[in-house]
DNA sequence: TATATTATTGTAATAAATACAAAACAGGAA
DNA sequence: TTCCTGTTTTGTATTTATTACAATAATATA
């Protein structure tokens, strides 16, 4: 699924979900199309000076943010205390392991206490909805 | 289920996991048992300093990341910049609403986008599986 | 009781994230 | 093109959640 991914456009993306194809808006993009390590703010920041100089850590914070509500990227919930992003194109399930850290991108499928998926052992997992509540959506 | 959860007597609960059950944890723990709220650290600091006048945050810091290793609780992902607990016995998914930031407690169930769950809709859904991966278990 | 280990406290430090205002840029209209 | 308006980016200053750490207190064990 990421070979899909890999091949799509950020200047298209970007256009369908009308936001102005903006030089930091594609890089910051096509860095979450072509990577699959789940980055950080601050590693998304350190790739991207290195091609824009006069890149600010503000804008990655605004860019995300911006991609968070039009759905294009999405976090991803570790025990770490800082927040992991990955494209939001396509729905994951994702393996974050207790030991190293590491995020694996899996296919959604349903999950029992103790099975294993790839070969990682499943011992706990978090179901996590959203959308309109109850409440919400009848206002 | 909260009913079943709410009789658990918190010192018990401790003695099972290992743990001293100094009056610091047995009150985090009661919170915890006792409320749906899906606290934030801050928000059970406050609760507690009531009847622990002496109580300091970072005992709430310690106390919940101890009960995170144990178990005992577990942390609900949600958009927010601060932490939200949730008592970690049973296994809970969560509905985060994107309007209010309302939490819900839903049993597991299969899950579908576009489905609703007791009225509320789900427009996204993050599965985040913990454990040993492949590599870290071969070690 | 004495001793060793563990837990709690409070302050100081860290660092992630935000607020804000100025400058730069993009896109449309004339 | 040129002007205009709203949007985006930038950089600094600020906020605040979280951690580090060392001293004190409490708990468990012998």
């Amino acid at each position: 699924m990421r070979q899909k991914i890999k091949k799509l456009d950020p200047v298209k993306v970007l256009a369908e979900a009308g936001l102005s194809p903006t030089m930091q808006r594609v890089a910051v993009l096509r860095y979450l199309l072509l990577n699959e390590t789940h980055p950080t703010v601050d590693i998304i920041y350190q790739a991207l000076k290195k091609e824009i100089p006069t890149l600010s850590k503000t804008t990655i914070y605004n860019t995300l943010k911006t991609f968070k509500k039009h759905e294009l990227a999405l976090t991803v919930p570790t025990d770490e205390d800082e927040i992991h992003y990955d494209i939001g194109l396509i729905n994951h399930m994702h393996f974050v392991c207790k030991k190293c850290g590491a995020i694996y991108d899996l296919e959604p499928a349903s999950v029992k206490l103790g099975d294993s998926i790839n070969g990682h052992r499943i011992e706990h997992y978090d179901i996590s909805l959203r959308g309109l509540c109850k409440k919400c959506s009848k206002k």
